[in-house]
DNA sequence: CAATCGTGGGT
DNA sequence: TACCCAAGATT
């Protein structure tokens, strides 16, 4: 078993300044935690401190229209997790506060075991393990587990509780579960871990047998299909594009989106397109596609662009300025390739 | 419970 | 360029 005491000493001399380090505020390590599911470090820190900029509190979170929290959140990505946000601070004001506990956390919407463990950990002491990849990959190491990840997880899990049963660890919940995060990201990483700096070396068994950088082994990596839409797009005179709301779940939920056909892995011939077009018009093609790669499928659109004088008014549609946008990455690749057609440079 | 759900940065 | 992958949650 790896000693507590050595990680913490470790941490204490090399933590990582974090925009999110240093407050136990629940609404912002809750924030820090929900936007760093996935996400990296060097993504969240900008958007982190403009999204408190925004929206200070939970109650200012709470109070703000969801077209607000979408603009904010766009290009991000997993907007499931705004989507939850979102409703979470609405049920924390409607309590009158945050809960108090880890267990009453992960009773919110979109915070699971990982999420409720490291805020409790972080903002209340509470003794409790988040399990996260980092935990998941020092763990599997010390022990040198050799399974597969997912058939091993509820196994590190329960040995990583083993490190917080420490009485050091214990003592200093939130930074010795943030020494675990730190440790994963600068030590022990998934490739050329740095063995020779780590505070746990002469206790890690897979250190011992040579195969660090090999664990967690690794499932098998599936093949992304690739899908195929053609899009839509309508602007005025003076610049307002014709934009869609995407249904509220699923893929991109609650986002805005250039009108156009489902995407789908049989390719579309423009003819077969122009049913989805929002209007009849003079729809020119735009040369080139834009790719953009899903986790779990490709996608490449290709991209009709109309003028007129002024939108239309059309049940399910909006305009919408060129700016302030809650448009997914997807829909700026799309877009980009409009600015490209364009003769004249200056636009987004 | 395996599949779904995004994106930017690093290599 | 192409791949890997990151402080996961939900169904």
């Amino acid at each position: 078993m790896a000693s507590a005491s050595l990680l913490l000493a470790w941490y204490d001399r090399h933590r990582r300044t974090l925009p999110w380090r240093g407050t136990r505020d629940p609404y912002r390590v809750w924030l820090s935690e929900v936007m760093l599911q996935q996400t990296t470090v060097a993504a969240v820190t900008p958007r982190y401190t403009r999204f408190l900029e925004r929206f200070p509190d939970v109650a200012a979170l709470a109070a703000a229209p969801w077209e607000a929290l979408a603009e904010e959140w766009a290009g991000l990505g997993y907007y499931a997790r705004a989507r939850n946000l979102h409703a979470a601070a609405q049920a924390v004001v409607e309590r009158g506060s945050f809960p108090g506990d880890s267990a009453g956390l992960a009773a919110l919407p979109g915070i699971g075991a990982y999420t409720a463990a490291a805020v409790a950990a972080i903002a209340f002491d509470e003794p409790v393990m988040p399990v996260d990849g980092n935990v998941e990959r020092v763990t599997a190491r010390i022990f040198a587990e050799q399974m597969p990840l997912h058939a091993a997880k509820v196994r590190l899990a329960r040995l990583a509780a083993g490190f917080m049963a420490q009485p050091e660890a214990r003592a200093r919940p939130g930074d010795f579960a943030q020494a675990m995060f730190d440790l994963g990201a600068t030590i022990c990483t998934p490739r050329r871990p740095a063995c020779a700096l780590c505070p746990w070396s002469g206790e890690c068994a897979a250190r011992a047998l040579g195969i660090a950088e090999t664990l967690p082994a690794k499932a098998a990596k599936k093949v992304r299909p690739v899908r195929h839409g053609v899009h839509f797009l309508l602007r005025d005179a003076e610049g307002r594009m014709l934009l869609r709301r995407r249904p509220p779940e699923g893929l991109l939920g609650g986002m805005l989106e250039v009108p156009g056909t489902a995407w789908r892995e049989a390719g579309w011939a423009i003819e077969e397109a122009m049913p989805f077009a929002p209007i009849r018009a003079g729809w020119q093609v735009l040369p080139g596609e834009a790719r953009h790669g899903f986790t779990h499928f490709e996608l490449r659109m290709r991209l009709l662009v109309a003028r007129c004088p002024s939108l239309p008014r059309i049940e399910g549609f909006e305009a919408h300025p060129g700016e302030g946008l809650a448009l997914p990455t997807a829909m700026r690749r799309l877009l980009a390739l409009d600015a490209a057609a364009l003769p004249v440079a200056g636009k987004v």
